[in-house]
RNA sequence: UCCUCGGUAGCUCAAUUGGCAGAGCGAGCGGCUGUUAACCGCUUGGUUGUAGGUUCGAGUCCUACCCGAGGAGCCA
C-alpha cells in the first residue's frame, strides 16, 4: 500500500504512486485489458489494468469485480486530457488491487430504471453519479447559507421540534403524544425567532420541518429543511435586499466550488450566472395584471383554466410558473392580499387590504423558494388580528408579549432547502434533493 | 378528496380481432490492447398487482379492490 488518498485530491498526486478505498462503480474488460471505474465517495476515476504488466492473480482478480464490490487499489496517478472522471483528466494505472468484498447482484445497473424502483433503492440510489452530485451540492448549499448568515452577524438559535397547537389549522400538523398530551411537529421557528431577534438583533433557525399535507407534486415533501434568518429594524425592503444577496451568494458560491457536480447534472451554469442582485421586484397588483394578460392571450383552454384567478386570491403554482416565465433571474412578488395571508403580517401602509409579503419564485418554472414578510409591531393591530382570525388568544400570550417590551419593525422569511436545490441542480422533482426524502405514501428506506 | 395514465422476467418495455408470453438490458460462461450505456457468441430467465366474473380459450373483456406516477385542490 502506498499513500492514501481522496479522489477529489487526485490532481495533487500526478505522478506518484498512491492508494484508493473505494467501490467499483463500473468496469468493461477488453481481452488483455481492464478498465475499472473506481469511485470513493469524493470522486471517480478511471483505472486501467494491461495484464502483460501486472501478476496474474492480480489481473484475475479484476476480472472476479462485481458491480460496487469494496476494493482498495494501488496505482500511478497519470495526467490524461481525455479521462472523464471527477475530476475529469486522470488516470490510475493500477499496480495492485485488494478485494474487501465481492458485492452480490447489484439492482441498480447503468440503464434505465422507474421512480417506483429507484426509491424503493434509496439507499443504493444515492451512490449513482446524478444523486451523489445533487447531494454534494446540497451540502455546499447548507454550507453556504450558514457562511453567509454568520458572516453577516447573524446567530444561529434552536427553535423547537415540539410545538403546543398555536393556532387552528391542525390538520396540517403531525400530532405526537407527549405523555398523554397531544402536541404537534414545528411547521416552523419564526415565532419563536421572533422573541429571539429582541436577544440577538439577528438570528436563524435552519432545520427539518414538518406539514401533514395530502400534496403529492413535484414540489412537496412532508418533512423539509428550511432556514428561517428574521432581523429587528428591517422594513420589507430591506428583507428583499437581503434576500437577494444571500440568494445570489449561494448561487455563486454552488458555482465557484462544484463545477463538476454541476457538469455532472448537465445543468445550464449561465441560468445561474445570471443570478446576482438586483431582482425584479413585481407587486401582486402588477403580477394579477400580466396574469390575466397571459391568460386572455393564451389559445390552450386548459391553461386558461388553471390560470383563472380573482383579485383576492393567493396564486397556484400555474400562477407562478407563468409569472417565471417572463424573467432570467429570481423575482420577487410583493404585497399579497392580507385576507390570503397570515395573521402577523403588517399592513400596508393606507391599504390595509395588502400586507407587506413577499415571495422570492425562482425562475425556469421552479417557483417559491422563499416566502416572508415584514410582521406586525403594534400590539394592539397583532391582538386584532389574532382575535379577526379567531386563534386562541392564550397561547399568543407570549408573542404579544415581544410587542410590549420594546417592539421595533422586524421581518423574516424562510427559504425552503430542497426547491432551491432543485432549482439549482435543475432537478424536476425536490425529492432527489434530500438524502432519505419523505413524500406523502413513503417512508421507506 | 378529485382528474389523467399505468402495474407482464431482477430492470425497461412489447404482445395485432380474445388464440403458443417475447425483446433489450442485467446476471453466468467464452472472445477481444483504449473501453467509458463497449462490442461479438452461447446460457439463464414468468403466480401477467389482488379477488371474482364472462368465454371452448383472458396479459387482453367486465366488476371490485390494492399499489405507483403526473396534476389539481390543499399548502404562514
Amino acid at each position: 500500500m502506498a499513500q492514501i488518498i481522496r479522489i477529489e485530491n487526485i490532481a495533487d498526486h500526478v505522478g506518484e504512486t498512491v492508494t484508493l478505498q473505494g467501490w467499483l462503480y463500473r468496469k468493461t474488460g477488453k481481452g488483455k485489458l481492464q478498465f475499472l471505474q473506481i469511485r470513493d465517495g469524493s470522486g471517480q476515476i478511471q483505472g486501467v489494468m494491461f495484464k502483460p504488466n501486472l501478476p496474474e492473480e492480480i489481473f484475475a482478480a479484476g476480472k472476479r469485480l462485481t458491480q460496487e464490490s469494496s476494493i482498495i487499489v494501488t496505482g500511478t496517478v497519470k495526467a490524461e486530457p481525455r479521462a472523464k472522471g471527477i475530476p475529469a483528466g486522470y488516470e490510475l494505472d493500477v499496480s495492485d488491487l485488494e478485494i474487501v468484498q465481492i458485492a452480490d447482484e447489484y439492482p441498480i445497473t447503468p440503464k434505465e430504471h422507474g421512480v417506483d424502483f429507484l426509491m424503493e433503492h434509496r439507499h443504493l440510489w444515492i451512490r449513482s453519479r446524478k444523486q451523489w452530485a445533487t447531494l454534494r451540492i446540497r451540502a455546499t448549499i447548507m454550507r453556504a447559507i450558514r457562511d453567509w448568515l454568520d458572516g453577516e452577524g447573524y446567530v444561529e438559535m434552536s427553535t423547537p421540534i415540539f410545538t403546543p397547537a398555536a393556532g387552528e389549522g391542525t390538520t396540517t400538523l403531525f400530532e405526537v403524544d407527549y405523555f398523554g398530551e397531544p402536541i404537534y411537529l414545528a411547521q416552523t421557528g419564526q415565532l419563536y425567532n421572533e422573541a429571539n431577534i429582541f436577544a440577538f438583533g439577528k438570528v436563524y433557525a435552519f432545520g427539518p420541518t414538518f406539514r401533514a399535507e395530502k400534496s403529492k407534486t413535484r414540489r412537496h415533501m412532508t418533512e423539509f429543511w428550511m432556514v428561517e434568518p428574521e432581523t429587528a429594524y428591517q422594513d420589507l425592503d430591506g428583507l428583499m435586499d437581503m434576500e437577494e444577496r444571500f440568494v445570489s451568494y449561494i448561487v455563486q458560491r454552488v458555482l465557484k466550488e462544484r463545477r463538476a457536480e454541476l457538469e455532472v447534472l448537465e445543468r445550464d451554469t449561465s441560468a445561474l450566472e445570471r443570478v446576482v442582485p438586483p431582482f425584479p421586484r413585481v407587486s401582486y397588483d402588477e403580477a394579477f395584471e400580466k396574469l390575466q394578460e397571459i391568460r386572455a392571450n393564451s389559445d390552450d383552454p386548459e391553461l386558461k383554466d388553471l390560470l383563472a384567478l380573482e383579485w383576492g386570491d393567493d396564486f397556484g403554482s400555474p400562477h407562478e410558473t407563468e409569472l417565471t416565465k417572463l424573467y432570467d433571474r429570481p423575482i420577487f412578488v410583493y404585497g399579497f392580499p392580507t385576507a390570503a395571508k397570515a395573521f402577523y403580517m403588517e399592513p400596508w401602509p393606507g391599504r390595509p387590504e395588502v400586507c407587506k409579503s413577499v415571495d422570492m419564485l425562482a425562475p425556469e418554472g421552479y417557483g417559491e423558494i422563499t416566502g416572508g414578510s415584514e410582521r406586525i409591531s403594534d400590539p394592539e393591530l397583532l391582538l386584532e388580528r389574532i382575535k379577526h382570525d379567531k386563534l386562541p388568544e392564550a397561547a399568543f400570550k407570549w408573542y404579544l408579549d415581544l410587542r410590549k417590551y420594546g417592539s421595533v419593525p422586524h421581518s423574516g422569511f424562510g427559504l425552503g432547502v430542497e426547491r432551491t436545490v432543485a432549482w439549482i441542480c435543475g432537478i424536476h422533482h425536490v425529492r432527489e434533493t434530500n438524502p432519505f426524502p419523505r413524500t406523502l405514501g413513503r417512508v421507506y428506506p
